[in-house]
DNA sequence: CAAATTTGTAAGAAAGTTGTGAAGAAAGAC
DNA sequence: GTCTTTCTTCACAACTTTCTTACAAATTTG
């Protein structure tokens, strides 16, 4: 369960906001001392803060400097001076967002939880393709079927890459050719034949069978 | 360098766009053939993804749901119909933000570059980096491991370093070679293989087997 | 400034990957 | 059915990439 720290002194918008995010499934907690909004950051260790700008004693963007020095936490701000100025400075200071007031309800959780998915759930930005459990990590030139990584050399890979990319349609020999090969480079036909051969041995012995399928005179296809 | 892909139809704002990104030192390409976005952005393999909504022949909603199926890269959405319902439906399908039309470029900016150091920078620049129980300590040039300190010189810190900060993604030797050598410095390509070399001996000394895996042709990956 | 540590280089060994040709099997045409 | 074409399989050799080792140069340390 995810915790949002609100910074915000009008209690009318902090409490609706609350609610809110309460009604999402978040842990909420509204800063109550505005002289020490360190010490209840680090006591209660937010996901993401909510920063309004306009606060007592000071202000919201001393407030995204200090907590940027100590956590790189996700900050959006909240605030009716959204001026491009505001907004710009606010992002150089760390933050991440800025949303203007008044805002609508349903916008601002839909903003709150994409970014906490940005930042807990996405991991790293790993592009990744997806066919019948199988699951090709284009970082780590891996195969992965049913939790058991399957390595991949260099023309296996590409075989791959060429043929999830496009599933469920038939990609003819020369295709896969050139994207194995240079278009210089002048390899026999065969090559191909035994490339996906060896491919498809390996697959097999994780259990993964009949994954690449054979258009006689056409190419070969995922399904 | 990171690379920005932008999928908008109307030239003008593209290009404008696209300067914009440039001057800020980023790498730009524009989607020009709107029936195949999907494999401009995997030749492309940008870091963000500008989309708009009106497009031809598939709209953005489409697309943003056609790279998530793929990627988690963020996307950032940039329409005129920016109305609340648009916007979380948006957000809803996976995009990490929405920017309403027309825009102040700074603000724009302001925005792509925050998301890239939300999505890239943070989270590797943590103070220590964890992996397998071995915890590199970035202050002191060490690695601990079961309590026990290995202590590393300088091209061996930089390699862990660079290797757990891409954790599951193959990191290739050029990559390394960078990292450890300036530009300009033309060191043998073997030496990297050394020094690999001289950390695997240093970490199998402390128990820490097959930390460092080898993707021949490939690169080196630690999982 | 001398000793210890770290780093770069070279050459050969080892490992892994890839290409080739020949023989056999399967599919489609007639 | 037979013929032709296409694809598969296999073993081997060639090749590329990476590893290992020893030594010398460079750097750091006391």
């Amino acid at each position: 369960m995810y915790r949002v720290l609100i910074i915000e002194d009008d209690t009318d918008i902090a409490s609706a906001v609350a609610n809110q995010a309460k009604s999402w499934n978040l842990e909420v907690s509204c800063v109550s001392d505005f002289r020490n909004v360190l010490s209840e950051f680090c006591a209660f260790e937010p996901h993401l803060v909510l920063l309004d700008i306009t606060l007592p004693f000071y202000n919201g963007y001393h407030w995204c400097q200090e907590i940027r020095n100590i956590s790189k936490v996700p900050i959006i701000f909240l605030s009716s001076a959204a001026d491009n100025m505001n907004i710009v400075m606010a992002m150089n200071l760390g933050a991440d967002d800025f949303i203007a007031k008044p805002f609508d309800a349903s916008v601002l959780m839909a903003k709150v939880m994409a970014m906490l998915r940005r930042s807990y759930d996405f991991g790293t930005n790993t592009t990744f393709l997806e066919h019948r459990e199988a699951i090709l990590d284009t970082a780590g030139q891996t195969l992965t079927f049913h939790h058991e990584k399957i390595s991949l050399t260099k023309n296996e890979y590409r075989i791959l890459f060429c043929l999830m990319q496009n599933k469920g349609k038939v990609v003819s020999r020369e295709k896969l050719m050139q994207s194995l090969w240079e278009t210089d480079c002048f390899v026999d036909d065969n090559t191909l034949t035994v490339n996906i051969n060896r491919l498809r041995k390996k697959l097999e012995q994780s259990n993964l069978t009949d994954f690449i399928q054979t258009k006689v005179g056409v190419g070969y296809i995922i399904v």
